[in-house]
DNA sequence: CGTCTTTGACCGGCGC
DNA sequence: GCGCCGGTCAAAGACG
C-alpha cells in the first residue's frame, strides 16, 4: 500500500546529459558540507536545462529570425518577384523549388514550434504529476494516520470492555500523549515483553545488532550526551502538567507544539566540513563548551523568517571527530526552498513520528507513520536510525556514519534506496559506494515506548527492486536522512498545521556535551 | 551601515 | 540552598 513518488527521475537523467561533463570537475570547496548538493545539482542542471532550452529558444528564435528574415526577404522577393516580370520569367522553375523550400522550412519551424510547446506542456505535466504524487502521499499518510487512530480507539474500546480489573478506569484515553510522557507507559507493558512477543526475529535475534543498536542508545541515553533543556523543557513541562489536566483544547494544542518542538532529529555523518547545509539560513546565536566534549557545540537558529522556531546544534563528536552531529528541532513557520525541504520534511517527519508512535497501543501498528518508517528502515540490517524516548526529549538519530557491509542484500530491495534513486539522490552513486543503506532502524528496548517500531518484517514489499550501491558521501547521507523521513512526511506535515511547509527535528543525541 | 559572529552573562532545571 | 550544566540573550566587534 505504501507508494513512493513517481518517478521522475528520467528527467534527471536528461538533465545530466545535458551537464557539461566538466562540471563534475568544477565542484566547489565550500566550507560546509552540502547537504543536498545533488538537490542542487539538479537545480544546476534546471537552471542549465532551462539555460540551455533557453539558449536553444534563442537559437530557435534565431532560427525563426533567419526563417521569418528569410520569410521576410522572401516575400519581398515574392513581391518583387510578381511585380517584376522580367525576374519572374528569368527564375521561373526555380521559384516554384524555392517555394518548395520556403514552405518546407516554415513547416519545419511550426514543427519545431509544436515540439517546443510540446516540450513545455510535458514539462509541466511532471511538475504536475509530481505535486500529484507528493500530496497523494500526504493524503494517503494521513488517512493512515486517521486510521491507526481509530484503530487504536476500537483496541482501547476491547481492552477495556474485557478488563474488569479497577485499572479499566485508569487507563489512558486516546489523548496524543506528550513527548515527556513518553518514559512512562514501560510501566504498563515492558520493552523488553514487547520485543520479544511482538518484534520479528529477524530484526533483534541478532545479539551484534542488537549490540550495536544498544550501543549507539546508551550514546543517546547517556545523560552527558542529552541536553537537559534545550528549549526550556520546563515549559514543555508545565504544558504537559497543565494539559494533563485536561484544561482544554488550547493547552492542548501549545502543548503539543511544545512537545513537537521537543522532538529531536539527530543526524551523525562524517564530515569535515564544520557545517552540514541544509539549504535553510541560519543564524548563530550561541556556542558553549559541553561537558566531556573538547569540541564546542554551536547553537544556530533559523533566519529564513521572522520568528522561525526552529533550531539546531552542530557539534562534533568527541569520539571521532570527523563526525559532524547537528541536531534540529522545531517547526518552520514559511515557506522553504526546495534545496531545504527534503531537511526540513526530515524532522518534521522525525517528531511527527514520536508522536505517533507515542499514540500507539501495543498492537500492531502498522499503519503507524512511524512503522512505515520502520518498514522502510529495517529491512536493512545495521543502525541507521535509532529512536530513544530519554528524558527530557525523544530523539530520532539516524546514524550515517556506519555502512553495512552487505552491499547487494535486502538494501537493494529497500524503498529507500528507489526512492533516493528515483528522488535524484542516485546521481550520487556515481560517487563511491559503501552502502549506507544497510542500516537499520532499532528499537530503543531500554526505554521502548515506540511500540510502533515493533512491526512484522513481512509487511516489506521486498518485490520492488533496484540495484545501486549507495555513497557514503555525507551529502548523501544526510539526503538520505531526509529522504527517509519524506516518505512519512506527508501525514506530519498536515498534522503539524497548515502553515508549515516542513519542520526540522533532527537530534544529534551522541553529541558529547562537556 | 546592516548583518553576522563572538563571548560573557544570565536564567532555569536538576542533583546533591 | 548551592553549585553545575545546558540553553539563551545581548553587547561588542568583525565583516562586506
Amino acid at each position: 500500500m505504501f507508494r513512493f513518488p513517481v518517478s521522475l527521475g528520467g528527467q534527471c537523467d536528461n538533465l545530466k546529459q545535458t551537464q557539461p561533463s566538466d562540471e563534475q570537475h568544477h565542484r566547489p570547496i565550500m566550507d560546509e558540507v552540502d547537504f543536498f548538493r545533488s538537490e542542487k545539482r539538479d537545480d544546476q542542471n534546471v537552471i542549465t536545462e532551462e539555460t540551455h532550452r533557453l539558449h536553444v529558444k534563442r537559437e530557435n528564435s534565431r532560427v525563426d529570425d533567419d526563417d521569418d528574415r528569410s520569410m521576410g526577404i522572401n516575400t519581398g522577393l515574392n513581391l518583387l518577384t510578381a511585380n517584376t516580370g522580367s525576374d519572374e520569367s528569368l527564375v521561373d522553375d526555380g521559384l516554384s523549388v524555392d517555394m518548395e523550400e520556403k514552405r518546407t522550412k516554415i513547416e519545419n519551424t511550426q514543427l519545431r514550434e509544436e515540439l517546443k510547446k510540446s516540450n513545455e506542456e510535458n514539462q509541466r505535466l511532471k511538475e504536475m504529476l509530481s505535486q500529484t504524487t507528493n500530496n497523494f502521499n500526504s493524503l494517503q499518510m494521513q488517512l493512515v494516520a486517521v486510521m491507526r487512530q481509530e484503530e487504536d480507539h476500537h483496541h482501547l474500546a476491547t481492552i477495556e470492555s474485557k478488563d474488569k480489573d479497577t485499572n479499566r478506569h485508569e487507563a489512558p484515553e486516546m489523548v496524543p500523549r506528550q513527548f515527556i510522557d513518553l518514559g512512562l507507559p514501560s510501566a504498563e507493558v515492558s520493552s523488553d515483553e514487547r520485543i520479544t512477543s511482538r518484534s520479528p526475529p529477524s530484526l533483534l535475534e541478532d545479539s551484534s545488532s542488537r549490540q550495536r543498536a544498544k550501543r549507539v542508545l546508551e550514546i543517546e541515553e547517556s545523560p552527558e550526551n542529552e541536553s537537559k533543556g534545550w528549549g526550556n523543557p520546563s515549559k514543555v513541562s508545565k504544558h504537559n502538567a497543565s494539559s494533563s489536566n485536561g484544561n482544554g483544547n488550547a493547552i492542548d494544542q501549545s502543548a503539543a507544539e511544545a512537545t513537537m518542538r521537543k522532538a529531536r532529529v539527530s543526524v551523525r555523518a562524517r564530515s569535515e566540513a564544520p557545517m552540514l547545509s541544509d539549504g535553510c539560513q541560519w543564524r548563530k546565536y550561541g556556542q558553549k563548551m559541553a561537558k566531556g566534549n573538547p569540541c564546542p557545540r554551536a547553537y544556530y537558529r533559523c533566519t529564513m523568517a521572522v520568528g522561525c522556531p526552529v533550531r539546531k546544534q552542530v557539534q562534533r563528536c568527541a569520539d571521532d571527530r570527523s563526525i559532524l552531529i547537528t541536531t534540529y528541532e522545531g517547526n518552520h513557520n514559511h515557506p522553504l526552498p526546495p534545496a531545504a525541504m527534503y531537511m526540513a520534511s526530515t524532522t518534521t517527519a522525525a517528531a511527527s513520528m514520536l508522536l505517533s508512535g507515542s499514540t500507539m497501543s501495543n498492537q500492531d501498528g502498522l499503519m503507524n507513520p512511524t512503522n512505515l518508517f520502520a518498514r522502510t528502515m529495517l529491512p536493512c540490517s545495521s543502525s541507521m536510525a535509532t529512536i530513544s524516548a530519554s528524558a527530557p526529549f525523544p530523539t530520532i538519530t539516524l546514524d550515517l556514519t556506519e555502512s553495512a557491509s552487505n552491499v547487494n542484500g535486502p538494501t537493494n530491495n529497500n524503498p529507500l534506496m528507489q526512492f533516493s534513486q528515483r528522488s535524484g539522490f542516485a546521481e550520487l552513486n556515481q560517487s563511491g559506494l559503501p552502502q549506507m543503506m544497510g542500516q537499520a532502524l532499532y528499537y530503543n528496548q531500554q526505554q521502548s515506548k515506540f511500540s510502533g517500531l515493533l512491526i512484522p518484517s513481512q509487511s516489506l514489499n521486498a518485490g520492488e527492486s533496484v540495484n545501486a550501491a549507495m555513497p557514503a558521501n555525507p551529502n548523501f547521507a544526510a539526503a538520505l536522512a531526509a529522504a527517509i523521513t519524506s516518505i512519512i512526511n506527508g501525514s506530519s506535515n498536515h498534522q503539524n498545521g497548515s502553515s508549515n511547509s516542513s519542520n526540522n527535528n533532527v537530534t544529534t543525541g551522541s553529541g558529547d556535551r562537556q
